[in-house]
DNA sequence: AGGACAAATTGAACCGATCCAAGAAAAATG
DNA sequence: CATTTTTCTTGGATCGGTTCAATTTGTCCT
């Protein structure tokens, strides 16, 4: 069970060849005369040789043929979170195109962080940020491989990376709520700091440290007050972007006497849930209550009603940015990406 | 932007110290000397060097610190399928937890397979095999790295590897119909070859060349037969396992003069789109029809109604699996792990 | 057979580090 | 001050291959 230690050397030795030879045989097996080359085969299959170990390749080549995935977050995200997992659909679509692998790296404590990235073996890393990394990204500079940030709008200029605008996405959503005819909003925000505290107003949002919340706010309230809307009067509650909180969220900004009619969820997955919870109380959904998403995620096209949302192109995300490292010709840039109104069900004219 | 060939040697030689101690400066800081340490610092710093190479490292301590898991399918699959990514997420747990990664590798056809496996830079595998896997088996034996097959029921006895009892679990869905008083039913299968043909005899799946397929049909009608119902009688219906045809399938079981009142589906995703198909025609589920699926994916969990199940412990599946790979003290074995009958809202009484 | 040219093989250098036995320097002891 | 310890530092060996210039072998032609 114990792995042999049977290497190239030895096999040459056995076959009565150099280890260059030997070396011939498995990697440009053309070049070496039939004979030898049975020779050689015949001595590895004996001695129970595996081939060439990819890490004396490796070492050599200098390359690793792999991508390195970071994100601040448990592994277990990449394969749970929606918008994560889309991203990497795209990543992957890419890597086998190129014959690349995927190592999926876990940035949770700074500890750890800068072992996992000093030490991936990696050509090159897609992080996922999310806001809170710029230690990440500092440690993968530090690393001096080439990486892309996604969704990290810092303002350090040299950053190659792909976010999002989110400021006109939020446009676009109030936009089309607006549209529709309604004036008796709501928002489910996502968290200004590290964790939410329900029912805020529009300042702390705006100052938030996360970029995401900041200018999602900023979009829904321009475009409101440019409408003559009283934002003042609009109701926010900050969720943590997940069910518990969306749920006393909504019983927040359905308990006082004025309920409103239309409501800005900055995430999906809050949408997805305050949609259940109106639901479950036989509130109906676009007809009574309508609510627009944020971010496109896969679950909207199949929920009841299908949510009308802002859509990141998620898979093109992916998509690019794996290209910008494993296509070697292709320039790293800063690049904004477009969001799209996506309208399905969950939002209609206010009855 | 190239990358800088600025090496330990380099450094060792700017610092004025010997290439040994430059190392230790890195990787056991606490035996050289401050003076000596921060001589060499201040050069690496100088000379930009972005820390010791894990290729070199990696190539001399003889590990590398991850796994790969390897499947038969697109790398996208890994965060597309319901499955198998609750398997990933127990990976991942385990991974975490010894500070290793993940590699995911894509094994769709033969020639790239052979190469990924052979030049993984991973410490040993967990093979997805469902079925097609006996090559890739193949393959990574000769790599000589430890691995698990996941769900590879082979007859090879020496191939360590974890898999579900299809058999048992069948029988426990058929039970739970049975026990509630179910008499008419109808099958919507997996594929028995590579792709399926729409309607089929029981004969075809039982000869299935995947074990999955044939256990459950086997499984199913052991336990019909068991209670008097001619099984013969019994439409089967065999899916690609996927929107279209399961949805053709209904469309089949649905137009015959005797309509099913129980199904049993062999995966949770043919039974879910035939909740929708029925919902979507005004059949109620359970009320006039009761279905129950395979497998335990969480959207059945949220379903309407949500989907009673035969749950495959994938998060403990895919732990399992890492810690032998990990768990150097673990021994690696063949395990039949259990299936668990949940009950939801998807069966009932018959009306 | 001799010479020219092509094809195959060799062996050393290299990829980038870690490890360890042995030697050197510093500190402690008599 | 000489001697013994203790603490660092050194250089060579090693990990497992690939590559390439130089050399050997083989083929072809006259």
């Amino acid at each position: 069970m114990a792995k042999l230690a049977v290497k190239l050397q030895d096999v040459a030795k056995a076959a009565g060849v150099s280890r260059g030879t030997a070396s011939n045989v498995f990697s440009r097996p053309e070049i070496v005369r039939e004979e030898m080359r049975e020779k050689v085969l015949a001595a590895a299959k004996q001695l129970g040789y595996a081939g060439p170990d990819p890490r004396g390749r490796m070492l050599r080549a200098g390359k690793v043929n792999a991508i390195g995935v970071a994100g601040a977050w448990p592994l277990s995200y990449f394969f749970d979170d929606p918008f994560a997992r889309v991203v990497m659909e795209g990543i992957g679509d890419v890597c086998e195109e190129f014959g690349a692998g995927i190592s999926l790296i876990s940035a949770l404590d700074e500890r750890q962080v800068s072992w996992s990235i000093q030490s991936a073996l990696v050509d090159g890393f897609i992080l996922f940020c999310m806001d809170h990394g710029s230690h990440l990204i500092q440690m993968t500079r530090e690393r001096k491989l080439p990486f892309v940030a996604l969704d990290f709008p810092t303002a350090e200029p040299d950053v190659p990376g792909l976010w999002v605008d989110d400021l006109a996405g939020a446009r676009l959503a109030a936009e089309h709520l607006i549209g529709l005819g309604h004036r008796e909003f709501a928002v489910l925000a996502l968290p200004a700091t590290e964790s939410a505290i329900g029912p805020v107003r529009a300042e702390r949002l705006l100052g938030s440290i996360y970029t995401g919340t900041r200018d999602r706010m900023r979009g829904y309230f321009d475009v409101l007050a440019t409408h003559g809307i009283d934002t003042d009067q609009v109701p926010i509650y900050e969720t943590d972007n997940d069910e518990a909180t969306t749920r006393a969220g909504m019983d927040y900004l359905f308990s006082g006497g004025r309920k409103p009619k239309a409501i800005l969820a900055m995430s999906d997955r809050t949408a997805l849930t305050a949609i259940d919870w109106l639901t479950e109380r036989g509130i109906r959904v676009p007809d009574d209550v309508s609510i627009i998403g944020f971010d496109g995620v896969p679950e909207g096209v199949r929920s009841i009603p299908p949510l009308t949302t802002i859509a990141q192109p998620m898979l093109d995300m992916g998509r690019r940015a794996a290209r910008m490292i494993l296509d070697t010709k292709q320039e790293k840039t800063r690049e904004v990406v477009k969001l799209t109104l996506v309208v399905r069900g969950s939002t209609a004219r206010p009855s």
